[in-house]
DNA sequence: GCTTAAGCGAGACGGTACGTCTGGTCTTTGG
DNA sequence: CCAAAGACCAGACGTACCGTCTCGCTTAAGC
């Protein structure tokens, strides 16, 4: 038997508004000086409606991810049919903004540590993004490590594996890096 | 001309307590519950004294996992002669270590996104002790992937990265994974 | 014309309940920590229903008094024919109350401290209950002290705020403090 | 065996910082609106400082009381030699100090309810500083009911309780109620 | 061996942010 | 239109740490 649930529903204005000044703080100071009462303030919002249906700012940025408010949506793979080209594309561009948004990645790499949901958050939003190994797939056979069989979910772990590991490290990373790297994991083009 | 240095010089009794404290209490309770007053607490020490040669906890922790107070010695790549099942075995005790020990890997992995002296660290700490790329160069001809002219430095990069990811997503991952993880990146066996 | 008044009208049960959980409170907790939200959820009742009548605890509290939730019957002055040895009795149970129930008294000065509507009801309940100057006019040439034209008015002021006072010092107080204030005040009895 | 105490000690600036906010605040909002982060921001202090020294903000009322910070000077009683006067010029002081700081006087009954240490400091400011039960002493025989063997102690503090309950009850007086109460109490002046 | 200055433990200080609690208002659902 | 339920903005609570700053003590180097 329900129970007669009555009263005002939640707020969405005040959601929107909390992950708007979210996001906006994320990209301003990082994760780490992000702050509870920082986003109340610049949502114009009790702290008390944040805790309500967040808890901590782990599942508020993991919100903001899965909404595609944190990273820019430039990350997407681009589609020209010669996979090697755009996987070389979109490594290039992912350097680039590695380097010129190195806080917010750091911050999201930091968060993702600390939080599962951001943790699981930041992988769908890159594997979704940019299905990787579904394009993975369809270039089977054209490169030497890309035959028939391969693990393709395997590869793409490691080819973004590779990514996270570089913004750790903070080595700046250009087109000729992303060729390399190609090359590396997955072999020289064939033909 | 130089001033007259005198009075005590730095206690090497503080330094080693400090950085114990650091390290249990980093296995304790992970990197972003680490507080400076509690080290100094649980180390008998004044908080000064931390303030004095470290500065912040980044780069207390980035000594500690330099000193190999943070990760246990056990992730020596073994050295049988056969390149493809040590890095198997390698790979499979990683894998262990990471479910064992979750939180402080992730804690490593958070230290490393908000200091880059912990990046630097971590990555001397896995390559060192590790030497993957050495061992792949050793390896060539061996695997599909492993051709003269391989990118070895790029394929190691790859390797851990994947472990990274791993790590991120919670993922439990066995020996099974790590055979994988080999075959995708570094092609089948040969021969 | 009057507007033809329609829809339910004031709820005696909601009403009861809340004088009722206001009265348990006060005297579980005392005044400074009686919560509107408290009272509510004892109440059963919505916070907004306690606001439209009342618009904050003081009126509350004075409500309960004056309907003689608050303090327990029994200070009513006993009617012997004897005014001094009913005054010294009722002051010795006054004083036995103050002891027993100290919080609620302390409170009740509290609240009649910011709350002038409190204040009023403290004041109607004791003299209304009491009627102590009422008794010193029936008793004139009784004591040294009750002359004709003696102020029984003030006179009984000055006994109540004697016992106010010695509720805010705590100092705890039996019947030969009793005797001695009405000596005091009063004077010896005369023949 | 005492302890080697070490360390910095405690600041005397920032103490009477503290005291002169929380008197300059009590004066302004009265007691209940008090509150410990407005003290800490007007005296330019951390919260913790407080909470170190005083835990709440009852025992800093009193000690503001106790040095004098919260009641005028202007209480003294008067020493004409003619007692009789003295205390009806006194309370006509005080009474209309009652009602120039109605809230203040109030807010201090509110707060000796509340706080034992503010009960205490209260009494211990008023019969400190007017000393009333010593100057009654020296008036015995002057009055119908100041006879040798008058308890003064019970008289000062029935007219000390008839003044609280003065307050309490927001009832304006003036010198006519001053001589009326001391008509009362005192009796008539003899001869 | 006396002086001098730095290292050391301890911990108070001005602050920031935490997560909780309550105040008083507003909104929804139902009788 | 009233009542219950409860979300909302606001802001104080008392706690935990931050990084800085004395304290008084105990060393070493250098005269």
């Amino acid at each position: 038997m329900a129970l007669p649930r009555t009263g005002p529903v939640r707020s969405e204005p005040a959601r929107v508004a909390i992950l708007d000044a979210t996001a906006a703080l994320f990209a301003e100071v990082g994760y780490d000086h992000l702050t509870i009462e920082g986003i109340a303030a610049r949502a114009g919002v009790g702290k008390q409606t944040i805790y309500r249906w967040w808890g901590s700012k782990g599942p508020l940025v993991a919100e903001c991810l899965l909404e595609g408010r944190l990273l820019p949506g430039r990350l997407t793979l681009p589609d020209t049919g010669d996979v090697r080209a755009d996987m070389a594309a979109w490594l290039t561009t992912v350097f680039r903004v590695m380097e010129a948004e190195q806080r917010l990645v750091l911050s999201l790499i930091a968060a993702a540590a600390e939080h599962p949901e951001v943790g699981a958050g930041l992988r769908d939003s890159l594997t979704g993004s940019a299905s990787i190994s579904g394009r993975l797939d369809a270039a089977i056979g054209t490169t030497a490590n890309l035959q028939p069989g391969a693990l393709t979910g395997e590869l793409a772990e490691a080819l973004i594996g590779a990514v996270v590991l570089r913004a750790l490290s903070r080595e700046p990373a250009g087109p000729v890096d992303a060729e390399r790297l190609l090359d590396a994991v997955l072999g020289a083009p064939t033909g």
